[in-house]
DNA sequence: GCGTATTAGTTGATTTTGTAACTAACAAGG
DNA sequence: CCTTGTTAGTTACAAAATCAACTAATACGC
Protein backbone atom coordinates (compact mmCIF):
# COMPACT_ATOMS: atom_id res chain seq x y z
CA UNK A 1 0.00 0.00 0.00
CA UNK A 2 1.23 3.25 -0.94
CA UNK A 3 0.64 6.70 0.03
CA UNK A 4 -1.49 7.68 -3.14
CA UNK A 5 1.27 9.86 -4.50
CA UNK A 6 1.14 8.11 -7.74
CA UNK A 7 -2.14 8.76 -8.27
CA UNK A 8 -3.38 11.53 -10.49
CA UNK A 9 -6.97 12.52 -11.45
CA UNK A 10 -6.20 11.95 -14.86
CA UNK A 11 -6.17 8.00 -14.16
CA UNK A 12 -9.51 8.83 -12.50
CA UNK A 13 -12.42 8.57 -14.86
CA UNK A 14 -15.12 10.58 -13.82
CA UNK A 15 -12.79 13.63 -13.97
CA UNK A 16 -11.63 12.89 -17.16
CA UNK A 17 -14.99 12.54 -18.46
CA UNK A 18 -15.79 15.62 -17.25
CA UNK A 19 -12.87 17.62 -18.55
CA UNK A 20 -13.26 16.27 -21.88
CA UNK A 21 -17.48 16.70 -21.99
CA UNK A 22 -16.86 20.29 -20.43
CA UNK A 23 -13.99 21.11 -22.91
CA UNK A 24 -16.01 19.73 -25.97
CA UNK A 25 -19.08 20.85 -25.19
CA UNK A 26 -18.22 24.34 -24.60
CA UNK A 27 -16.70 24.49 -27.86
CA UNK A 28 -20.34 23.51 -29.32
CA UNK A 29 -22.09 25.75 -27.07
CA UNK A 30 -21.54 28.89 -30.01
CA UNK A 31 -23.46 27.07 -32.26
CA UNK A 32 -26.58 27.39 -30.28
CA UNK A 33 -26.12 30.38 -27.90
CA UNK A 34 -25.04 33.03 -30.16
CA UNK A 35 -27.21 32.15 -33.41
CA UNK A 36 -30.42 31.12 -31.65
CA UNK A 37 -30.05 32.49 -27.47
CA UNK A 38 -30.59 28.67 -26.44
CA UNK A 39 -29.33 27.22 -22.77
CA UNK A 40 -27.75 23.52 -23.39
CA UNK A 41 -30.80 21.89 -22.13
CA UNK A 42 -32.59 23.73 -24.51
CA UNK A 43 -30.78 23.18 -27.66
CA UNK A 44 -31.09 19.19 -26.08
CA UNK A 45 -34.70 19.41 -25.93
CA UNK A 46 -35.13 20.96 -29.40
CA UNK A 47 -32.62 18.25 -30.62
CA UNK A 48 -35.28 15.62 -29.32
CA UNK A 49 -38.44 16.78 -29.95
CA UNK A 50 -37.35 17.55 -33.79
CA UNK A 51 -35.30 13.93 -34.21
CA UNK A 52 -37.98 12.12 -32.35
CA UNK A 53 -41.26 14.19 -32.26
CA UNK A 54 -44.44 14.76 -32.00
CA UNK A 55 -43.47 13.26 -28.84
CA UNK A 56 -45.02 14.07 -24.94
CA UNK A 57 -42.25 16.18 -22.47
CA UNK A 58 -42.17 12.62 -20.65
CA UNK A 59 -41.28 11.34 -23.64
CA UNK A 60 -37.97 13.61 -24.11
CA UNK A 61 -37.18 13.05 -20.51
CA UNK A 62 -36.91 9.16 -20.80
CA UNK A 63 -34.60 9.80 -24.09
CA UNK A 64 -32.87 12.67 -23.20
CA UNK A 65 -32.47 11.37 -19.69
CA UNK A 66 -33.06 14.93 -18.92
CA UNK A 67 -35.31 15.58 -15.23
CA UNK A 68 -38.59 16.39 -16.07
CA UNK A 69 -38.61 19.99 -14.23
CA UNK A 70 -35.46 21.12 -16.61
CA UNK A 71 -37.53 19.60 -19.55
CA UNK A 72 -40.17 21.78 -18.60
CA UNK A 73 -38.58 24.90 -18.13
CA UNK A 74 -36.93 24.65 -21.40
CA UNK A 75 -40.00 23.58 -23.22
CA UNK A 76 -41.70 26.66 -21.72
CA UNK A 77 -38.40 28.70 -23.14
CA UNK A 78 -38.64 26.92 -26.49
CA UNK A 79 -42.40 28.11 -26.73
CA UNK A 80 -41.85 31.33 -25.74
CA UNK A 81 -39.11 31.48 -28.53
CA UNK A 82 -41.62 29.89 -30.97
CA UNK A 83 -39.23 27.43 -31.85
CA UNK A 84 -41.69 24.87 -30.47
CA UNK A 85 -45.71 23.61 -30.10
CA UNK A 86 -47.64 22.13 -27.96
CA UNK A 87 -50.85 20.19 -28.06
CA UNK A 88 -52.50 18.69 -25.70
CA UNK A 89 -53.98 15.01 -26.11
CA UNK A 90 -57.62 14.94 -25.95
CA UNK A 91 -57.51 11.02 -25.68
CA UNK A 92 -55.43 11.95 -22.09
CA UNK A 93 -55.27 15.22 -21.51
CA UNK A 94 -52.63 15.00 -18.84
CA UNK A 95 -50.14 14.57 -21.93
CA UNK A 96 -48.91 17.60 -24.13
CA UNK A 97 -47.57 16.75 -27.81
CA UNK A 98 -44.57 18.51 -28.69
CA UNK A 99 -43.50 19.40 -32.06
CA UNK A 100 -41.40 22.01 -33.39
CA UNK A 101 -42.49 25.21 -36.00
CA UNK A 102 -41.30 26.02 -39.30
CA UNK A 103 -38.37 28.70 -37.33
CA UNK A 104 -37.94 25.45 -34.69
CA UNK A 105 -37.66 23.04 -37.54
CA UNK A 106 -35.09 25.66 -39.46
CA UNK A 107 -32.76 25.99 -36.12
CA UNK A 108 -32.96 22.33 -35.78
CA UNK A 109 -31.97 21.42 -38.91
CA UNK A 110 -29.26 23.81 -39.36
CA UNK A 111 -27.65 22.67 -35.16
CA UNK A 112 -28.34 18.74 -36.72
CA UNK A 113 -25.91 19.84 -39.34
CA UNK A 114 -23.26 21.78 -37.44
CA UNK A 115 -23.21 18.99 -34.24
CA UNK A 116 -22.62 16.49 -37.76
CA UNK A 117 -19.66 18.79 -38.98
CA UNK A 118 -18.33 19.48 -35.12
CA UNK A 119 -18.46 15.77 -34.74
CA UNK A 120 -16.90 14.73 -37.81
CA UNK A 121 -14.06 16.98 -36.95
CA UNK A 122 -13.91 16.20 -33.28
CA UNK A 123 -13.04 12.70 -34.73
CA UNK A 124 -11.51 13.32 -37.44
CA UNK A 125 -8.00 13.04 -34.96
CA UNK A 126 -9.04 9.26 -34.41
CA UNK A 127 -8.58 6.77 -36.49
CA UNK A 128 -11.64 4.14 -37.24
CA UNK A 129 -11.18 1.77 -34.69
CA UNK A 130 -10.15 4.55 -31.75
CA UNK A 131 -13.59 6.19 -32.86
CA UNK A 132 -15.73 2.42 -32.50
CA UNK A 133 -13.53 1.48 -28.93
CA UNK A 134 -14.38 5.33 -27.96
CA UNK A 135 -17.79 5.28 -28.27
CA UNK A 136 -18.42 1.70 -27.20
CA UNK A 137 -16.75 2.57 -23.71
CA UNK A 138 -18.72 5.63 -23.76
CA UNK A 139 -22.05 4.12 -23.84
CA UNK A 140 -20.90 2.16 -21.58
CA UNK A 141 -19.90 4.38 -19.03
CA UNK A 142 -23.18 6.01 -19.71
CA UNK A 143 -25.22 3.21 -18.63
CA UNK A 144 -26.90 3.23 -22.12
CA UNK B 1 -28.01 15.22 -48.44
CA UNK B 2 -30.35 14.17 -45.84
CA UNK B 3 -32.74 15.45 -44.10
CA UNK B 4 -30.45 14.75 -40.55
CA UNK B 5 -33.39 11.57 -39.97
CA UNK B 6 -30.11 9.39 -39.77
CA UNK B 7 -28.54 11.38 -36.87
CA UNK B 8 -28.86 10.48 -33.08
CA UNK B 9 -27.21 12.30 -29.99
CA UNK B 10 -25.22 8.92 -29.55
CA UNK B 11 -23.77 10.26 -32.82
CA UNK B 12 -22.72 13.13 -30.65
CA UNK B 13 -20.00 13.39 -28.85
CA UNK B 14 -20.00 16.04 -26.57
CA UNK B 15 -23.48 14.60 -25.41
CA UNK B 16 -22.17 11.45 -25.06
CA UNK B 17 -19.17 12.41 -23.39
CA UNK B 18 -21.64 14.87 -20.49
CA UNK B 19 -23.68 11.41 -20.12
CA UNK B 20 -20.83 9.36 -19.35
CA UNK B 21 -19.06 11.92 -16.92
CA UNK B 22 -22.92 12.44 -15.26
CA UNK B 23 -23.66 8.70 -14.83
CA UNK B 24 -19.75 8.20 -13.49
CA UNK B 25 -19.61 11.10 -11.31
CA UNK B 26 -22.91 10.63 -9.72
CA UNK B 27 -22.01 6.64 -9.15
CA UNK B 28 -18.90 8.20 -7.24
CA UNK B 29 -20.69 11.25 -6.08
CA UNK B 30 -21.53 9.36 -2.49
CA UNK B 31 -17.95 8.98 -1.41
CA UNK B 32 -17.27 12.11 -0.89
CA UNK B 33 -20.75 13.71 -0.13
CA UNK B 34 -22.40 11.21 2.49
CA UNK B 35 -18.89 10.23 4.51
CA UNK B 36 -17.45 13.83 4.60
CA UNK B 37 -20.66 16.38 3.37
CA UNK B 38 -18.15 17.95 0.69
CA UNK B 39 -19.36 19.00 -2.87
CA UNK B 40 -17.94 17.77 -6.16
CA UNK B 41 -15.90 21.07 -6.02
CA UNK B 42 -14.74 20.59 -3.06
CA UNK B 43 -13.49 17.00 -3.31
CA UNK B 44 -11.87 18.09 -6.51
CA UNK B 45 -10.10 20.77 -4.76
CA UNK B 46 -8.99 18.74 -1.87
CA UNK B 47 -7.72 16.33 -4.08
CA UNK B 48 -5.49 18.67 -5.60
CA UNK B 49 -4.15 20.47 -2.28
CA UNK B 50 -3.54 17.35 -1.19
CA UNK B 51 -1.73 16.02 -4.12
CA UNK B 52 0.11 18.85 -5.51
CA UNK B 53 0.09 20.73 -1.97
CA UNK B 54 1.40 23.37 -0.42
CA UNK B 55 -0.33 25.26 -3.28
CA UNK B 56 -1.92 28.20 -4.13
CA UNK B 57 -5.66 28.50 -4.98
CA UNK B 58 -4.39 29.96 -8.29
CA UNK B 59 -2.20 26.86 -8.91
CA UNK B 60 -5.44 25.18 -8.16
CA UNK B 61 -7.10 26.69 -10.66
CA UNK B 62 -4.73 26.22 -13.03
CA UNK B 63 -4.30 22.75 -12.39
CA UNK B 64 -7.99 21.80 -12.26
CA UNK B 65 -9.33 24.28 -14.61
CA UNK B 66 -11.87 25.62 -12.33
CA UNK B 67 -12.47 28.98 -12.05
CA UNK B 68 -11.70 31.02 -9.24
CA UNK B 69 -15.01 31.92 -7.62
CA UNK B 70 -15.63 28.07 -7.28
CA UNK B 71 -11.81 27.80 -5.95
CA UNK B 72 -12.46 30.26 -3.70
CA UNK B 73 -15.96 29.19 -2.03
CA UNK B 74 -14.54 25.46 -1.92
CA UNK B 75 -11.46 26.63 -0.28
CA UNK B 76 -13.96 28.42 2.05
CA UNK B 77 -15.69 25.79 3.00
CA UNK B 78 -13.25 23.30 3.32
CA UNK B 79 -11.49 25.56 5.52
CA UNK B 80 -14.56 25.86 7.69
CA UNK B 81 -15.10 22.20 8.03
CA UNK B 82 -11.16 22.16 8.79
CA UNK B 83 -10.03 19.87 6.17
CA UNK B 84 -7.72 22.82 4.96
CA UNK B 85 -5.31 25.62 6.30
CA UNK B 86 -4.25 28.83 4.72
CA UNK B 87 -0.76 30.64 5.50
CA UNK B 88 0.23 33.58 3.50
CA UNK B 89 3.34 33.61 1.86
CA UNK B 90 5.36 36.63 3.35
CA UNK B 91 6.99 37.53 0.48
CA UNK B 92 3.80 37.92 -1.92
CA UNK B 93 1.21 38.65 0.47
CA UNK B 94 -1.21 38.07 -2.08
CA UNK B 95 -0.79 34.82 -2.06
CA UNK B 96 -1.87 31.63 0.36
CA UNK B 97 -0.54 28.58 0.73
CA UNK B 98 -2.89 26.04 0.66
CA UNK B 99 -2.37 22.70 2.45
CA UNK B 100 -4.37 20.22 4.77
CA UNK B 101 -5.09 19.35 7.95
CA UNK B 102 -4.58 16.03 9.69
CA UNK B 103 -8.56 15.66 9.22
CA UNK B 104 -7.92 16.75 5.78
CA UNK B 105 -5.43 14.29 4.53
CA UNK B 106 -6.95 11.65 6.27
CA UNK B 107 -9.91 12.09 4.00
CA UNK B 108 -7.78 12.67 0.96
CA UNK B 109 -5.73 9.47 1.63
CA UNK B 110 -9.67 7.63 2.23
CA UNK B 111 -11.30 9.64 -1.18
CA UNK B 112 -8.54 8.90 -3.00
CA UNK B 113 -8.08 5.18 -2.40
CA UNK B 114 -12.35 4.96 -3.12
CA UNK B 115 -11.49 6.74 -6.00
CA UNK B 116 -8.77 4.23 -7.48
CA UNK B 117 -10.94 1.41 -6.55
CA UNK B 118 -13.49 2.88 -8.03
CA UNK B 119 -11.88 3.27 -11.23
CA UNK B 120 -10.55 -0.24 -11.15
CA UNK B 121 -13.96 -1.52 -10.69
CA UNK B 122 -15.07 0.54 -13.96
CA UNK B 123 -12.49 0.23 -16.56
CA UNK B 124 -12.62 -3.98 -15.30
CA UNK B 125 -14.92 -3.89 -18.07
CA UNK B 126 -12.66 -3.25 -21.02
CA UNK B 127 -9.78 -4.52 -22.06
CA UNK B 128 -6.19 -3.12 -21.50
CA UNK B 129 -5.66 -1.41 -25.51
CA UNK B 130 -9.48 -0.32 -25.11
CA UNK B 131 -8.56 1.33 -21.96
CA UNK B 132 -5.75 2.66 -23.18
CA UNK B 133 -7.14 4.34 -26.29
CA UNK B 134 -10.17 4.95 -24.02
CA UNK B 135 -7.48 7.58 -21.86
CA UNK B 136 -6.16 8.55 -24.91
CA UNK B 137 -8.82 10.01 -26.54
CA UNK B 138 -10.66 11.42 -23.16
CA UNK B 139 -7.03 13.82 -22.27
CA UNK B 140 -7.00 14.82 -26.78
CA UNK B 141 -10.94 15.71 -26.01
CA UNK B 142 -10.36 17.23 -23.19
CA UNK B 143 -8.02 19.57 -24.58
CA UNK B 144 -4.67 18.57 -22.13
C1' DG C 1 8.58 57.83 -5.20
C1' DC C 2 4.20 57.97 -7.85
C1' DG C 3 0.62 56.88 -11.00
C1' DT C 4 -0.84 52.94 -13.69
C1' DA C 5 -1.33 48.22 -14.64
C1' DT C 6 -1.47 43.36 -12.96
C1' DT C 7 -2.35 39.68 -10.08
C1' DA C 8 -4.58 36.90 -6.10
C1' DG C 9 -8.44 36.39 -4.09
C1' DT C 10 -13.28 37.73 -2.42
C1' DT C 11 -18.00 39.32 -2.63
C1' DG C 12 -22.55 40.39 -4.56
C1' DA C 13 -26.07 40.13 -8.09
C1' DT C 14 -28.13 37.30 -11.47
C1' DT C 15 -29.04 32.87 -13.55
C1' DT C 16 -29.53 28.07 -13.46
C1' DT C 17 -30.23 23.83 -11.23
C1' DG C 18 -32.14 20.61 -7.92
C1' DT C 19 -35.64 19.12 -4.47
C1' DA C 20 -40.03 18.72 -3.03
C1' DA C 21 -44.53 19.88 -2.89
C1' DC C 22 -48.24 20.76 -5.73
C1' DT C 23 -52.31 20.58 -9.48
C1' DA C 24 -54.87 18.27 -12.92
C1' DA C 25 -56.28 14.21 -15.32
C1' DC C 26 -57.02 9.62 -15.41
C1' DA C 27 -57.37 4.45 -13.71
C1' DA C 28 -59.10 0.85 -10.99
C1' DG C 29 -61.42 -1.45 -7.15
C1' DG C 30 -65.28 -1.70 -4.55
C1' DC D 1 -69.86 7.10 -8.42
C1' DC D 2 -66.37 7.69 -5.06
C1' DT D 3 -62.10 6.80 -2.72
C1' DT D 4 -57.31 5.70 -3.47
C1' DG D 5 -53.37 5.55 -6.34
C1' DT D 6 -50.72 6.89 -10.28
C1' DT D 7 -49.01 9.79 -14.00
C1' DA D 8 -47.87 14.34 -16.64
C1' DG D 9 -46.49 18.47 -15.90
C1' DT D 10 -45.77 22.93 -13.14
C1' DT D 11 -44.29 25.84 -9.46
C1' DA D 12 -41.98 27.42 -5.21
C1' DC D 13 -38.05 27.51 -2.65
C1' DA D 14 -33.25 26.30 -1.66
C1' DA D 15 -28.63 25.24 -3.39
C1' DA D 16 -25.18 26.19 -6.65
C1' DA D 17 -22.89 28.16 -10.73
C1' DT D 18 -21.73 32.27 -13.39
C1' DC D 19 -20.35 36.92 -14.23
C1' DA D 20 -18.89 41.31 -12.95
C1' DA D 21 -17.31 44.37 -9.78
C1' DC D 22 -14.47 44.86 -6.01
C1' DT D 23 -10.18 44.94 -2.46
C1' DA D 24 -5.50 44.37 -1.42
C1' DA D 25 -0.83 43.65 -2.64
C1' DT D 26 2.76 44.09 -5.88
C1' DA D 27 5.25 45.35 -10.20
C1' DC D 28 6.67 48.48 -13.55
C1' DG D 29 7.58 52.69 -16.21
C1' DC D 30 8.97 57.06 -15.84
Amino acid sequence: MNNSSDFDLRNFSPYLLNMAAEHTSLAFQPNYKNRYGMLRTEWRVLFHVGRYGPITAKGVCNRARIHKTKVSRAVAALEQKRFLKRKTVEEDRRNEMLSLTTTGNAAFQDLTEAAKDFDTKLMAEFDPEERAILRRCLERLAGL
